[in-house]
RNA sequence: GCCCGGAUGGCGGAAUCGGUAGACGCGGAGGCCUCAAAAGCCUUUGCCGGCAACGGCGUGCGGGUUCGAGUCCCGCUCCGGGCACCA
């Protein structure tokens, strides 16, 4: 496209003049109030795609405006440089994932640079730089010192013909390795947890007094997956038919069912499985064991797509427990639809109330019986609704929640029971078998067991002269060199760990190490910190609404808790802005599905500023975007908009017009301060769309008032040139700039002047239009004084001929008068 | 299945508190300029009827509340997202 102007060469212009003054550097002591903006730290996967120009548009747009606005604004970048990618490309071409990497890290920065996004480079950081390794470390190992780390047996995915655990990601929906193709099993491994659990109520909590959007913080609430019941013993029955001394823990949310519980649960990795199985039992039990650890994983997901109902296969152990509740024994099964991951393992079963129980129950020939009374209607299966109870002894007649709280009081005073919440929210397994991660630092030694590597030996860091074989083994744990080593207690021989830690790790505190990316004496400076978290404002996708965010969420807590920060503000993110996600051909714009769109193409065609000024334009941000054949049309319509204004503003006379102002100066003037203020209130409330349609009206009476007869006034021309540029600066950076140098030579540039203000006696209307309607019907407009009465209003409408016309000789039966904007006629 | 969003012209979208539906842009149509084209400029553009003035219809569907509903309530349909045996 035609540019009325050379958008690459201003833009590269202005580009270098930000690089080269440190225009947006911010220092620790500025005296200024101080904002924190940040964009979510990128993963580097090559030059940028739609997705990162529209989330850095915003961020940079935030951060000129709030500078505009007389902030000390802190726009620091940097690199969410580890990952599974670097990896898999090492693996098909030989290259070290840190050259691919940096190679990656390299092109995004440069497509940023080219978007005119400005940060204090200084700062910039990444996940793979030593420095953050070491402290990445130092935090694990603090961790480790207060429990909050910890190792464990944990079921994980694994791959048997690549002979490694995988990461979920890593797992097809299908069940299957996405390397090998084979089916992925489940296995006990010990692995690196961290103890987010205990954060759980916290984290829940904390949820309710965050400006995040609604649907964000639903999600996590749900992640969190609080739910309030009972645990209580289930004593398995003795051969004399009384109770012995073995308990089954169980987990129940609905204690008042308990009189309805027909059997008895455990999960197949249960510890008493093998204690409760009876002999004649056992081919069948440990069937059904190797079945479910072999492919439960594969069928969920199977059911999950196909939604077909899951079939709940079990088996019955020969054990009985005794109900406390009713003294009858139940039978005990082990079955796949109880999952050891949650509460305890095991439930009673309450077929009349739970649909998953009566499924149950149904293939397994199981009874039922209601405990609570279904209305008349009902029909089907398990009724979960509100009832009064039946066949349950002391609770008969009570509602649902009173009869809870009784069970519990019951189970209480016998001693086998008490009230319990149990979160659906797991720890935060950590490990990952894996080659381009951060090491975690531990060794193992035969005498010491665990012992961390002492701080003064971090970073640990993985050796280069690893081979990257298509094994799915990681280097490292092939490496003996990295491998062997000493204990640090004893001096003996230990050996490494291999794992390295989840990404989601280091982005876990980034935003903390920003604060002051030099300090020395730990991984956070408490003075950076307290100056500038939490983060004003937080920018990314939505797809890191749960983890990423709830992970931040747990390491500030925990990091303030263990003494690494200070008691600082315990939320890292006051504001969440969660941008929509760019579509295109009705799936996610990504590089794994090979549909990126480079806005490099559109740097050199249209110029960056053009493209920002589409993606600010097209739509409210936070919606999704789809990547149409129109879309290059309606960026060149933005490139359009930025040729008209330099056209104006090069191009246009001035005026020679001397004395006092016209009509016609006034008029504009007005149009040029409403502005103002409608783009000030849409920047405010992120409504970027509207704020750019309002340049676009400024801009039409701009040019307007440009070729009027007897031409501008020189004086309303220069504010109103002047206050539009102003306007125009954090949206449109480079051209803002160029035009504004050119106005103002060797004065200070447009992005350090204060965001405008407007008049406020001119914003105010002097006359307004009073919509006349008869019966909801628009019947006529008339321009009324905004300060009319009501009386004075009423009379103005009957007096209309259009309404007199409307009414058609019917007197009003009354009239709504909301003046000064409307009255209604009722006939 | 459960939980959240959303649905407005040919298209992206606007309408901030229940009060002029369609701002702004894209696309289309017509015109000016030009030998011609591109670019630019001007006019027009929700649908139906009418030469026009104007009238009727219109915010996914069906009801309701209200003087008045895109906006609030009830019941659906479709699309998108999250979770998914969590007892």
């Amino acid at each position: 496209m035609a540019r009325a102007y050379d958008a690459v060469k201003i833009e590269q212009k202005w580009q270098h003049h930000w690089l080269e003054h440190g225009s947006y550097q911010v220092e620790n002591d500025d005296p200024r109030p101080s904002y924190y903006c940040l964009c979510m730290y990128p993963y580097p996967s090559g030059p940028a795609h739609q997705g990162h120009v529209r989330n850095y548009t915003l961020g940079d747009l935030v951060v000129r405006h709030k500078t505009m606005q007389g902030f000390a604004v802190l726009s620091p970048i940097g690199w969410d440089s580890f990952g599974l990618p670097a990896e898999n490309a090492a693996i098909k071409t030989g290259t070290h994932p840190r050259i691919f990497t940096d190679e990656r890290i390299a092109e995004l920065k440069t497509s940023l640079i080219g978007l005119g996004a400005v940060y204090d480079w200084r700062r910039e950081i990444c996940s793979h730089d030593p420095v953050f390794m070491r402290w990445n470390q130092v935090i694990f190992l603090r961790f480790l010192e207060a429990g909050l780390a910890y190792r464990a047996n944990a079921a994980v995915n694994w791959c048997p013909g690549c002979q490694t655990v995988l990461a979920n990601e890593q797992v097809l929906a299908d069940g299957r390795c996405e390397r090998s193709g084979d089916l992925v099993e489940k296995r006990d491994l010990e692995q690196w947890f961290f103890r987010i659990t205990s954060y759980a109520d916290e984290l829940l909590a904390a949820l309710d007094g965050l400006e995040w959007p609604d649907r964000v913080k639903v999600m996590q609430r749900n992640w969190i997956g609080r739910s309030e019941g009972a645990e209580f013993d289930l004593f398995v029955q003795a051969p004399d038919g009384g109770r012995s001394e073995v308990a089954l823990r169980v987990f129940t949310t609905r204690p008042d069912t308990s009189f309805g519980m027909t059997y008895a649960v455990i999960a197949p990795e249960h510890p008493f499985v093998d204690q409760l199985t009876t002999e004649n039992r056992r081919a069948e039990v440990d069937e059904l064991r190797s079945r479910a650890a072999l492919s439960t994983e594969i069928e969920r997901s199977k059911a999950a797509d196909t939604g077909e109902e899951l079939t709940r296969r079990g088996a019955f152990t020969g054990s009985y427990v005794i109900n406390p509740f009713n003294d009858q024994p139940v039978p005990v099964y082990i079955a796949d639809y109880v999952l050891m991951g949650y509460g305890t393992g095991a439930i009673m079963a309450v077929p009349a109330e739970d649909e998953r129980d009566f499924a149950f129950a149904g293939t397994y020939g199981l009874p039922v019986v209601r405990t609570v009374q279904p209305p008349d209607d009902f029909e089907g299966g398990a009724y979960t609704g509100e009832g009064p109870k039946i066949n349950s002894g002391f609770l008969d007649g009570l509602d649902v929640a009173t009869s809870k709280a009784r069970a519990i009081e019951f189970l209480e005073e016998e001693g086998i029971g008490t009230r319990k919440v149990n979160y659906r929210l797991r720890d935060w397994l950590v490990s990952r078998q894996r080659f381009w991660g951060c090491p975690i630092p531990v060794v193992y030694c035969p005498d010491d067991g665990i012992v961390g590597v002492p701080e003064d030996q971090l970073p640990v860091v993985a050796p280069d002269d690893v081979e990257f074989l298509p094994s799915g083994q990681s280097p490292l744990a092939l490496h003996d060199g990295f491998t062997h080593t000493t204990c640090p207690k004893c001096g003996g021989p230990a050996r490494r760990e291999t794992d390295t830690m989840d990404t989601f790790v280091d982005s876990s505190w980034y935003f903390l190490r920003f604060c002051n990316p030099w300090y020395s004496d730990g991984p956070v400076d408490p003075e950076g910190a307290s100056r500038w978290m939490p983060v004003d404002q937080y920018i990314g996708g939505v797809e890191h609404a749960i983890l990423h965010l709830l992970y931040a969420r747990f390491y500030q807590r925990a990091m303030i808790d263990i003494g690494l920060l200070p008691s600082i503000e315990r939320e890292p993110f006051r504001h969440y802005f969660a941008q929509g996600m760019i579509r295109m051909d009705g799936s996610k714009m990504s590089k794994s599905k090979g549909n990126l769109i480079a806005p490099a193409a559109y740097y050199e065609r249209v110029g960056a500023d053009a493209l920002r000024l589409f993606h600010l334009f097209v739509g409210p941000p936070a919606d999704d975007l789809d990547w149409t054949d129109q879309t290059d049309e309606i960026i060149d319509g933005c490139g359009r908009f930025l040729d008209r204004l330099w056209r104006l503003l090069t191009e246009e006379p001035v005026g020679t017009r001397t004395g006092p102002l016209n009509d016609d100066d006034v008029a504009f003037r007005r149009i040029l301060h409403k502005t103002i203020r409608d783009v000030s209130q849409d920047i405010d409330r992120w409504s970027f769309n509207t704020a750019v349609a309002h340049c676009h009206e400024l801009l039409n009476a701009f040019l307007r008032y440009a070729r009027i007869e007897g031409g501008p006034h020189p004086d309303v021309f220069t504010e109103g040139a002047d206050r539009f540029l102003l306007l125009l600066a954090p949206m449109t950076p480079h051209v803002a700039a160029e035009l504004w140098e050119r106005r103002h030579p060797g004065e200070s540039s447009v992005h350090e002047q204060s965001w405008p203000s407007f008049d406020a006696a001119l914003v105010t209307e002097d006359s307004v239009t009073m919509v006349v309607q008869v019966n909801g019907k628009v019947r006529d407009r008339i321009e009324v004084d905004p300060s009319i009465g009501a009386a004075e209003a009423e009379a103005l409408a009957l007096g209309s001929e259009r309404v007199i016309e409307a009414l058609a000789g019917a007197s009003p039966k009354r009239v709504v008068v909301r003046p000064p904007s409307l009255v209604n006629v009722v006939a």
